[in-house]
DNA sequence: CAATGTACCTTGTTATGCAAGGTAGCTTGC
DNA sequence: GCAAGCTACCTTGCATAACAAGGTACATTG
């Protein structure tokens, strides 16, 4: 109700963390990517992830190539450049911080 | 660097959380609110804070009171809502949701 | 009563998730 | 060999929100 807004918001950059996570451990191409993503209980439509993809490749932290498929039109196997590692680094040490953060207020670790 | 935009993202969301689960132990008014915020090492600015506080003030999950300073204009002391306690409770669900999302794909726990 | 400081608020910019709609390649059935 | 349908890729428009910058008002202090 009230949280919905809310509770998407709290997914923003998780996202891409998460999606460059999973491009480190292989190759893969969106329609596979939705899957995993929605395994983790993670709901994204296609239309939030190719601009998204773009924009990581633009930026040079993705790589992709076509591959033909058995069963449709050839696919684009995205997977991370040499950038791309380092800055799955930055991203890890975020999330950590930001979870180190989030623990810390709810346990009321307050400096007063 | 490249990461900064997504870093500030990953923030997104839980800066509300964050904020409700502050206003849940204790009223504040907004420059206490950002000195909690600082010491967990959530950097925030009362342009950030102040439409924060009236847009969940208006969706009556917040209240506030004045109260007089000894050195300065008058202040506004926010607490929740009796509604602003549920949303806590679904903010509290969200976060572990996401949370435990992340962590299925880090540790890779793919359904294939 | 001017200067300073504190507190609250608004406006404009930018980024991005998402829905909806569009293009094109490939296969299947006739 | 072509129409229909599926799969894959991409774009456009909208809504939301963090943030910087700038503004108003009240209180204290010299």
């Amino acid at each position: 109700m009230e949280a919905k807004n809310t509770i998407s918001q709290m997914r923003r950059g998780i996202l891409e963390f998460c999606i460059v996570s999973l491009l480190a451990k292989q190759e893969i191409y969106t329609a596979e990517l939705i899957d995993s993503l929605k395994s983790a209980d993670l709901i994204v439509t296609d239309g939030t992830l190719y601009p998204l993809l773009n924009r990581l490749q633009k930026a040079k932290l993705l790589q992709y190539r076509w591959e033909e498929s058995d069963s449709g039109p050839p696919r684009k196997y995205y997977s991370l450049t040499e950038n791309g590692e380092g800055y799955l680094g930055e991203l890890n040490k975020a999330w950590q911080d930001i979870t180190g953060s989030v623990e810390n207020i709810l346990r009321g670790n307050k400096s007063e």
